[in-house]
RNA sequence: AGGCCUACAAACCGU
């Protein structure tokens, strides 16, 4: 049973979809998931929320016969992170019963979606919040560049663990900060391997490649994630052929590995590369299918742009926005107007922009001057 | 009865 425990665990930590399908299959076929309480199918549960399945998860749920607090917060949990907020909501006021675990997952997504003032509020209004759910709101705080908030939660902390210092280092790199987070970063009194990858992630976004090549060096431990920053760190200074070491020295890679040495190909022009490491993906999220229509489409693509559209499992407002650029680069204005206001299903701010931004670089000003007009969304 | 499994920090996509 720990055995079969083991395997649904790594099945959602890889994000394989369809292992997870078959997995369930396997269980759930011969019963299995029957004659242990609520153990297997809360894992299944959070299998399929990690997979991205929060349907799949439902079904999982409502077909448990044993349901204890853990498959309720983990049924919100995979509503949550897979970005279904009503649903999130709609069961949380359904639950038997509720713990810091529940509103702390409420919380969280409502941070993660944008929505951080609703999350402050609830925060407040927590029974009994513990270390956890503060460190959620430093790290909501911090993530939306509310420095001063984030630092006057961390003060008022009565204890901290290494998560609250490492929520503080990320966010002030964004800032442009990179000199403020090394400070926390040589303060810190804890830290882990995600401390110092987000140090490394620091560097790496603020341009500083020799300090994340220093820092990258003299890392006492490494994991999968480090590995992925430093792919992305030699990609953004062109160093293909670095980052091609590192990814082909790594004895595990995830999905987002992978995407990450595609999305370097295809970044420093290398079409070809990007396409064949894209096919041989032992699974697939979104994202690459995005990066790969999306390098297409500004390479004047079309046709492949259009195909990875078509052939991708689902689409997102990432996918049509490069849709959008894809018939813009060919001048196709009519048709990437067309796709904007009409078949968008979730038009954003962005996706309005990209259009004109290409009518105002085609020196189209009278229709960026009518698109503006009617735009339902401005910034 | 208790334990186990759930909430927080690092990497990938559009102007």
């Amino acid at each position: 049973i720990e055995h079969l425990a083991r395997l649904i665990r790594s099945c959602g930590n890889a994000r394989d979809l369809r292992q997870a399908q078959r997995l369930n299959c396997a269980i759930h076929g011969r019963g299995i998931d029957r004659r242990h309480g609520s153990y297997l199918s809360n894992l299944l549960v959070e299998m399929y929320g990690k997979c991205g399945s929060a349907a799949d998860s439902f079904a999982v749920f409502q077909r448990a016969r044993d349901r204890n607090l853990y498959s309720w917060n983990m049924m919100l949990q995979a509503f949550a992170v897979n970005g279904d907020l009503s649903s999130a909501k709609n069961l949380f006021d359904r639950m038997p019963q509720k713990d810091v675990v529940s509103w702390t997952a409420i919380m969280a997504a409502l941070a993660a979606n944008g929505r951080l003032n609703e999350a402050s509020l609830l925060f407040d209004s927590l029974p009994c919040p513990n270390l956890v759910s503060r460190n959620v709101m430093l790290a909501a705080y911090a993530k939306a560049g509310h420095l001063e908030s984030a630092w006057k939660a961390f003060n008022a902390m009565g204890e901290r663990s290494v998560a609250s210092w490492t929520s503080m280092i990320q966010p002030l790199a964004e800032l442009g900060k990179v000199e403020v987070a090394q400070q926390i970063y040589d303060r810190t009194p804890m830290w882990n391997v995600i401390t110092s990858t987000s140090m490394l992630a620091a560097y790496t976004q603020s341009g500083n490649f020799d300090m994340a090549l220093e820092a990258f060096d003299s890392m006492p431990e490494i994991n999968v994630v480090t590995c992925t920053v430093m792919i992305s760190c030699y990609a953004a200074c062109f160093q293909i052929e670095e980052a091609l070491k590192v990814f082909d020295s790594m004895l595990e890679r995830n999905v987002v590995t992978w995407t990450e040495m595609v999305h370097a190909y295809a970044d420093l022009g290398h079409l070809e590369e990007a396409k064949l490491l894209f096919y041989q993906m032992p699974c697939w999220t979104l994202v690459p299918w995005n990066v790969m229509l999306l390098a297409y489409a500004m390479a004047g693509h079309l046709e492949d742009a259009k195909l990875m559209f078509e052939t991708s499992p689902s689409r997102s407002v990432f996918s049509w926005t490069a849709m959008i650029q894809a018939y813009s680069c060919r001048g196709d204005f009519a048709q990437a107007e067309d796709i904007l206001l009409c078949k968008i299903p979730m038009m954003d701010v962005v996706a309005a922009n990209t259009m004109l931004a290409t009518y105002t670089l085609a020196g189209c000003t009278d229709k960026a001057e009518r698109l503006f007009e009617t735009m339902p969304v401005r910034d």
